[in-house]
RNA sequence: GGCGCCGUAGCCAAGUGGCUAAGGCAGCGGAUUGCAAAUCCGCCAUCGUCGGUUCGAAUCCGACCGGCGCCUCCA
């Protein structure tokens, strides 16, 4: 199986060679962490975090690296506005960011460097650009001279010409407005670094350039981040970069679409920044800002993003980020959410329905790591051959520029097909069924938690419904006991008007019964 | 104006030259069930429009219609 991607150089899909066989390095821009986070900032974590559990899978041995962006402009005005240090808003972004990786289960990141960690690699970058005459100084500030990178504009396919280029109070010094910054001179009062340009911070682009080369080198195999960062992010780094070292910033360029609000455009896009006002005037910044902010607390409820994984659950949320292909925009509401969290429970309810029948927990089973400790010796078992065709499936589509959406449909047909296994050979309902077809549903399972694995789903037990405080819990458990317990006793007798009354009742509080052979289950939606 | 993307069933969404156009949600019919639920089986699209290339196109080319992104801070 050969894995390919689709690179934004290119714009073609390109067959997957890393740079040092066996190694990859990956890089993804982060986030500027002058707000909370929102949703649309969780799409790349989440397909770069399936992304390297499906490399390691493949047998690679690999290192991401996402960046923190915790000095910029934004960071000093919101600082200002709020009366607290720069460090303070930094801090408590980055906070909320790694809260919710976490609850979206991203946990792959190897290295997060930030940009004040890094002024040492930052400096060393720029003097290296201004030695070798990339880059030029005007009055404490030092910019990038686009004329002299001859291949600029190639990853998205503009001439320099037709740039507009940075406006701003810094485009009086500039060569060019094309040119941009690769350091910015501090105003009084605003954080500043010590450089040989006197006192200053990092221009925008610069950091990924620095941070990377030093901890991935001068020549690494995945940069990524999101379609909007293609220009003029990316175009500035592999300009900042390529010049300095003469050689390629990174092999391949990988972009994820951009997350929509239903009705809003991109989420803190232009639809929602460039609102006008009731007489047609463009809003100022500050409107926008306000706007936009209202906008995501609306749509993310009180507590932002937090909140809405509090409320969806970071695996239904991240399972409906990867029901779509990586690159494709995706349309976010609540709505669309419910939906595919709806599906989501197919995969919960043959779970549990797997434990009835082994005793055991879906969760216990092992994870195979490696394609080759996940390979099956189906031998004739007919079941085990289609578990094989399934993993087959579910492989090649991801290795095809990672197309998650694609094989989700493989697990659930494989759901499907355990579940038939179960139903053809009554292993819930049989006394002492066939400890052969239990083995077999066994190791269908172990290939489903392999697989799901890789798209970083079924890793944990769900948690329990929030509604439900712990301390209730066994009380519920045990007034439910009772309740069905008195059912039973009503359909041994016939009765099933009382039945169907507890259950309609229940059914009402969200509680659905389902009769088996061995006993009624209980389930609170 | 420049660069680029998208338009597949009621909804979401794979598929980018050739078996019967994945899968999910919703819906309908059936098996099962005291009735349900769950599970299983079946049904449900000729791919925005028009034209072209080809033995053959949702898939390639062109035009048009309709959405959208970037070119300025943005994941």
């Amino acid at each position: 199986m050969t894995l390919r991607v689709y690179n934004t150089l290119s714009r073609t899909k390109e067959v997957f060679e890393p740079v040092h066989p066996g190694k990859v390095g990956i890089y993804l821009c982060g986030p500027t962490v002058y707000d909370r986070a929102h949703i649309g900032h969780m799409v790349g974590p989440v397909i770069f975090d399936t992304i390297k559990r499906f490399l390691v899978h493949a047998g690679y041995d690999v290192t991401w690296v996402v960046n923190i962006t915790d000095v910029d402009d934004k960071l000093i005005k919101r600082a200002r506005e709020r009366n607290v240090s720069m460090e303070e808003i930094a801090r408590e972004n980055t906070q909320d960011y790694l809260t919710n990786l976490k609850g979206l289960g991203v946990d792959q990141i190897d290295q997060m460097p930030r940009a004040t960690e890094s002024m040492g690699e930052i400096i060393r970058f720029t003097q290296a650009l201004v030695d070798r005459g990339y880059a030029y100084a005007v009055e404490g500030d030092v910019f990038f001279d686009v004329s002299k990178a001859p291949e600029y504009g190639k990853l998205t396919n503009r001439t320099v010409d037709a740039l507009q280029g940075e406006g701003g109070e810094a485009a009086s010094k500039k060569h060019s407005s094309a040119d941009f910054a690769l350091w910015k001179s501090a105003k009084p009062g605003e954080p500043s670094w010590d450089s040989p340009w006197g006192p200053g911070r990092p221009g925008w682009h610069i950091e990924c350039s620095a941070m990377s080369h030093h901890i991935l080198g001068e020549t690494f195999d995945i940069h990524g981040g999101g379609l909007d960062l293609v220009f003029p992010h990316h175009e500035n780094e592999i300009a900042q970069s390529e010049c300095c070292h003469g050689r390629p910033m990174a092999r391949y360029w990988l972009h994820n679409g951009l997350l929509k609000r239903a009705a809003a455009g991109k989420v803190g896009g232009r639809a929602e920044r460039e609102k006008k006002t009731a007489d047609g005037e463009s809003l100022t910044l500050e409107q926008i800002q306000q706007a936009t902010a209202e906008k995501e607390s609306r749509s993310a409820g009180a507590g932002g993003l937090a909140a809405m994984i509090e409320r969806f659950g970071g695996e239904q949320i991240r399972f409906f980020l990867l029901r779509t292909h990586y690159r494709s925009t995706v349309v976010f509401s609540d709505e669309a959410l419910t939906e595919s969290s709806a599906a989501l429970e197919t995969f919960y309810r043959f779970f549990e329905r797997y434990q009835r029948v082994t005793g055991q927990s879906f969760y216990d089973l092992p994870i195979p790591r490696t394609r080759t400790a996940g390979e099956l010796a189906p031998g004739t078992d007919p079941l085990l051959l289609e578990v094989q065709r399934y993993r087959t499936g579910f492989l090649e589509k991801m290795d095809d520029d990672f197309n998650s959406g694609a094989a989700i449909g493989d697990l659930f047909e494989l759901v499907r097909l355990l579940n038939k296994h179960v139903d053809k050979h009554q292993l819930e309902d049989a006394a002492q069924p066939d400890p052969t077809h239990v083995a077999a549903l066994g190791t269908g399972a172990r290939a489903l938690r392999e697989l799901a694995a890789l798209l970083g789903l079924f890793l944990h037990p769900r948690p329990a419904a929030p509604a439900t405080a712990d301390a209730e819990r066994p009380l519920v458990a045990r007034l439910m006991e009772l309740l069905i317990e008195l059912r039973a006793a009503a359909r041994q007798r016939k009765d099933f008007a009382t039945a169907d009354r507890i259950r309609d009742a229940l059914g009402d509080l969200g509680i659905t019964l389902e009769d088996r052979k061995g006993g009624t289950i209980w389930r609170q939606l």
